[in-house]
DNA sequence: TTGTACGCGTTATCAG
DNA sequence: CTGATAACGCGTACAA
């Protein structure tokens, strides 16, 4: 074990609090002698302390830690997402733990319940469930929240791109060049982000297949063999894993279909079919996530929900095909 | 706040330890009279009753938490890696905290302090010191440690991947199509794995061009403009990352030279540079490195260092290229 | 300038 | 079967 208040008292010979008050440097370590000052200190350096920081939370109610739970860390958008609210938090002395939730909703209520309990000054979240009430319900009321990519009704510090702003672009492009007649391959109707692209799809094109299931790469797989046997213009995923997994199968047979995408697609160019991806703006998101959560650390004012703008990159083959 | 055992207490004309022997449902608490346990049961539930668990942690010394430490949670290899490990551990009632030292020495010394004061049980680290007196300096005796991926010289719990056999196995593929003179995208020199693979490229092949940089996509970027004005058989790249970033820069040229990458590449077949990657059994290590784990939490004995072999795959373009 | 005493919420020991 | 009481390690009002 870590050597605690109490050895280094014992060993310098002045009292438990002379010592918290050294080293934790409080304001009334400034009203301590200069040589008891660096006597407690070249104990605790020697005798090698490390302060317990359970002990230290229990007693002062803040931990410096905040949460960021994503709903699947295996998607590398979470991976960077999760990578640059790190680097923000950290810059700012905060340190950062990430949860997975994996896209299921009992183990999110789980971790939402846990969290709290484990000690947490704030909680970044990509909810799973849509209701205010439910995820709100085991978090203690002064708990800083910002909700990440999916806004919830009701929370007002959130951080999410512009998903109607987002599905526009995306779809106009297809629009130029002649898709009337679509394939849409989606997540989960319960996700609102998948919801708001599936439904804006639906709004601009004629919608031949409608492929639903868990954004992950099978589901991109199952699509394709249903997609195969009709003919659309184009396809559309809402989002990287969709359109991951539906172009792995595509890889399969010899179709050239275009392909639309939401989110970031590795090695866009290298790709063999036409595509055209929607981008959210990762890290300008990260940083206002945590702005907006620190604003509520430090009781700053909130400012107003952040919306984010997308943009469009289409690849080699999809400008050569499909030239302005 | 949430509370208390003693508001509990208060409540139902109980002591605080009967009402912890019955909420904690420690082995006393059938000992207790069935009347008096729902009576408490019902406070409980009723005044939602969250323990906390900072206090419980402090008097028993056990979390149930244990960290894992990737060295890019960017990338979705550890991504992965992590989503399983977060799997198996939440099974065996375990929660995870996934940090992320960011390939930073001084980042990873800082949470290497940092995580055991918070409280944690256990560790899985990916390291980037090969130091183990580093790695375990700030680590207090009894805590569970696994290194994962990256074998450090003394520490007993280790699992990864047998960088001879999968460099041997990626090379010798590369042989068989020809390559006698390569080029070479490497990570790191003080990353195990990057200088493992490498230097088994450099045995097999006449290294014609080596470019060593930190294992990001900019790296491969920068590297392509170096080999584009060389003409080797084949590129062998350390990891994805290098690997990816070298497509990504290569695509803006013409050219068909064939890749050797490790790790894996996502979308493989829909690639129009023929390409094998050496692919590591990643749920295999996410078992075992919980497994290890768990032995040294439960005190069972602990198992030999885990070697898990590697296997190698070829996208469509390669084997058109190349057949056997 | 320093020490005393108390409390944060739990669990564990011991007595009854 | 149950209740005091003492830790766990730390911060802090209050007193000296």
């Amino acid at each position: 074990m870590s050597a605690t208040l109490a050895d280094i008292a014992r060993a310098t010979g002045s009292s438990i609090s002379t010592v918290s008050r050294v080293l934790s440097n409080s304001p009334a370590a400034n009203r301590i002698s200069r040589e008891t000052r660096i006597k407690i200190a070249q104990a605790a350096e020697q005798l090698g302390y490390r302060p317990n920081l359970l002990a230290r939370s229990l007693r002062t109610r803040k931990t410096n830690t905040v949460a960021v739970m994503v709903s699947d860390i295996a998607n590398p958008w979470f991976g960077r997402m999760a990578s640059l609210i790190e680097q923000n938090l950290h810059r700012r002395g905060y340190s950062l733990i990430v949860c997975n939730s994996g896209e299921q909703a009992e183990l999110e209520q789980e971790y939402l319940r846990l969290l709290p309990q484990k000690g947490i000054d704030g909680l970044i979240v990509v909810p799973i469930t849509t209701d205010r009430e439910k995820l709100c319900h085991h978090l203690p009321p002064g708990l800083a929240l910002v909700v990440l990519d999916r806004p919830v009704e009701g929370v007002p510090a959130s951080v999410s791109t512009d998903q109607q702003q987002a599905a526009t672009l995306l779809c106009r492009e297809l629009e130029r060049i002649g898709a009337r007649r679509v394939a849409l391959v989606r997540g989960p109707e319960h996700v609102s982000t998948h919801r708001m692209r599936g439904e804006a799809v639906k709004r601009h094109f004629d919608v031949l297949v409608d492929h639903v299931g868990a954004a992950q790469l099978e589901t991109g797989h199952a699509a394709w063999s249903e997609i195969a046997r009709t003919s659309p213009d184009a396809i559309v995923c809402t989002n990287n894993f969709l359109g991951q997994g539906l172009m792995e199968a595509m890889a399969q047979s010899n179709s050239r279909l275009p392909i639309g995408c939401f989110d970031e697609i590795t090695a866009l160019d290298l790709l063999s079919v036409p595509l055209v991806s929607c981008v959210q703006n990762v890290p300008l998101m990260a940083e206002r996530a945590v702005e907006m959560l620190l604003c509520q650390l430090q009781g700053r004012k909130l400012p107003a929900e952040q919306k984010i703008s997308a943009q469009v990159v289409s690849n080699r083959e999809f400008k050569a095909l499909f030239p302005r």
